[in-house]
DNA sequence: AGTAAACTCCGGAAGC
DNA sequence: TGCTTCCGGAGTTTAC
């Protein structure tokens, strides 16, 4: 599942790798995994340089010239690769990118489509059928998330909202609230000024941990089962229904909040 | 109006 | 082994 963190890592890596590399030609094996694309966009396309490529909140935007834009969303099972193109093709491979003098591949793999590329230029770039994001997550600051929550909300539905706060998705949210003691299912507009800044700092503090140990972390498992190892390193409620809290040794609690599993420690995360 | 919940897309994984 | 059920990011729809 990647989340702002995996989302960072891989925005480094492929700027990195791609940064003024030119386009040879693109595969679309999936012409609905392209979910907006200018006229002739194959041919647009060809001879394209890469000029940046930024994250924004769980999104990857690349420019490139000639004044055409890609947004890419990864989704659930969303996954981005630089690969040899001979290399086998994995199943649901929607689309391919070749570089001229570039010797690596862009494919994108999503199993399950709820990911997908936007494609944009100055025409179609006014009505991008993609909603606009609220602050980064990762950078977001007090005044923000204190304007945010006046809003009678559950917190974690608020902090789920990108519209509200762009990055954080269910692991992360269930990771930031434990980190600030505050329980999920609390009105936004119920904070106390010291939680709202607490909360801030976690948000930041969980993010910014996960893309550290993330960069070297994820590598170090690739192709063995690394997410498991991963994630049993830096999440201290997250998928641990029932093991103790790492705080208080209280049991981890799987509850519902928007309709999401979510986790909590009933002792350190006190409700009402 | 602002919030919440249900529904949609889809296939992997877990459970029976 | 093979079926059914659950799950979720985010947009849309519906209801309170």
């Amino acid at each position: 599942m990647p989340e702002l963190p995996e989302v960072e890592t891989i925005a480094v890596e492929l700027r990195q790798a791609l940064i003024g590399v030119v386009i040879k030609d693109v595969v679309i094996r999936r012409t609905d995994f392209i979910r907006t694309k200018p006229r002739n966009l194959a041919a647009r396309l060809r001879g394209k340089k890469i000029k940046t490529i930024e994250r924004e909140g769980k999104r990857l935007q690349v420019k490139l010239a000639g004044d055409l834009e890609c947004v890419i969303h990864l989704g659930m099972s969303g996954r981005v690769t630089l690969e040899n193109p001979g290399s086998p093709l994995l199943p649901h491979t929607h689309v391919r990118i070749r570089f001229a003098r570039f010797r690596k591949e862009l494919r994108f793999r999503d199993p399950r489509r709820f990911g997908g590329l936007w494609f944009f230029d100055g025409r179609n770039g006014s009505a991008r059928p993609l909603s606009r994001l609220g602050p980064d997550a990762l950078s977001i600051r007090v005044p923000v998330l204190r304007a945010a929550c006046k809003r009678r909300r559950q917190m974690k539905a608020l902090l789920l909202d990108q519209q509200v706060i762009s990055g954080l998705g269910n692991i992360y949210c269930d990771e930031a609230l434990f980190g600030a003691k505050i329980h999920p299912l609390c009105l936004a507009s119920d904070l106390t000024e010291p939680q709202v800044r607490n909360l801030a700092c976690n948000i930041r503090k969980t993010l910014r941990n996960a893309i550290d140990s993330g960069g070297s972390t994820l590598r170090d498992f690739v192709n063995t089962d690394g997410s498991e190892g991963v994630f049993q390193k830096i999440h201290r409620v997250y998928g641990r229904e029932g093991q103790p809290c790492p705080r208080c040794q209280t049991p981890i609690e799987r509850i519902q909040c928007a309709g999401r599993s979510t986790h909590v420690c009933p002792c350190c995360q006190p409700w009402g």
